[in-house]
DNA sequence: CGGTTGTATGACAGTTGCGTGACAAAACCC
DNA sequence: GGGTTTTGTCACGCAACTGTCATACAACCG
């Protein structure tokens, strides 16, 4: 998921774009100057900033060298400005790229993922989530216990993902079903199976389990 | 100083183009076909491309995407087609910027620094990436297993270079495909054959591999 | 306590996923 | 242009996985 900060002055263009853009499946924020665009950067930074040259205040063009004093993130200047000068002053600043409104939004978000294919930054962790001492690591697709590695099925690993992300809420066979296997309907005694099995793999003592717990009635937790 | 290579089929506009390039500081080389470009590209790498979408033969999306396969050079399209289609697909297939003729040479020129800027930003950190005694060193091109070097073929190369990309991650067969090979759709056993043949080169015994491992269902990954 | 319902588990057969070698097409290199 | 390397397709076989079923066990209820 791309989260992308909206500069834009104009009430009803930010908002038009916002919602184009969470169309498209980024995560969006909007303000309405230079200045609320900075702060909110600094508080909670975008992976993408949309700026318009012509604002209140502080203008666009300083509000680029701002923000590129502070990180690298990558910057697009949307403006209704198509003159050569601009555009070289906005690239000049520190800006990636410069699209002249009104613009396709399939095109503004080709160039987002254009542009964040470029900047891709130093790879961060694989995260882990841990329970006791069970790990597991979605992105690595791996199991541990006691620090050992354990080999699960892609429908355990799958299912056990699932329970981890809801980790301390029941989920009904029902919603495993759905969420694992894809199935709307289906014998629920299949969820059963795996648990049985992820047991065997995961538990100290499969018998009387104590991540992987039941709810007679309810369904299967997992705890830490 | 930076090379540039104008991919157009339009004596005219080609040379008005490298002639303004080359007042601007750039050092430049033009030809006329896709064919031919990716043949100079290979042989005499220029630091940046510009290339134009309607060329005889080979048209420009393929040429990007054939320039991609082969290296992380910035691409620009320079393109009299304005079509939010055109555009938005060129940049699908690799580009990182369009622009539509007639374009001013001093746009054209800061749209170059601009992406020179993030160009350059992203290579300095990975000169070697180790994985146990197996090196990869993704900017000489070499591959050595316990010091000693390995022959690879370049699609095994960029196989391996994604994988070291994301050392640690699993990687689906769908992910390999498009990363390696750009395609969108396709038989994913293919990755299963390169990664088969790498199997024999890197790993000292193939048949149970110490660091390409597979996940069943889930896809590769390589681990230290 | 016996009946009822819900859960655990082992066995099994059908299916899927993967590794591999063979081969043809394409790209490459003098 | 011809020989060589690289690439992609295919088919086969093995091993692992999946879902179903039957049975045994545990919990709940009056």
């Amino acid at each position: 998921m791309t989260d992308v900060l909206v500069i834009e002055d104009d009430d009803r263009i930010r908002l038009a774009l916002l919602l184009a853009l969470e169309d498209e499946g980024y995560r969006v924020r909007g303000v309405a100057t230079a200045e609320e665009g900075l702060l909110r950067q600094r508080h909670e930074p975008a992976d993408t900033v949309l700026v318009d040259l012509m604002l209140p205040g502080l203008d666009g063009f300083e509000c680029i060298r701002r923000l590129r004093r502070d990180d690298d993130v990558p910057i697009v200047v949307v403006s209704a400005r198509d003159d050569t000068h601009d555009i070289v002053a906005a690239l000049e600043a520190g800006a990636d790229d410069y699209v002249v409104k009104p613009v396709a939004i399939k095109e503004l978000s080709a160039r987002l993922r254009a542009l964040r294919r470029r900047a891709r930054a130093v790879p961060d962790p694989v995260p882990v989530l841990t329970f006791g001492q069970l790990e597991i690591s979605p992105d690595a697709g791996e199991v541990r216990r006691a620090g050992r590695p354990v080999q699960v099925t892609r429908t355990e690993f799958r299912l056990l993902c699932e329970l981890a992300e809801h980790a301390g809420r029941v989920l009904s066979r029902h919603q495993l079903l759905q969420r694992v296997w894809g199935y709307d309907t289906g014998d629920e005694r299949l969820v059963d199976v795996h648990v049985g099995r992820l047991r065997q793999k995961i538990e100290d003592d499969p018998g009387s389990p104590r991540h992987l717990v039941t709810l007679r009635g309810l369904g299967y937790k997992l705890t830490r």
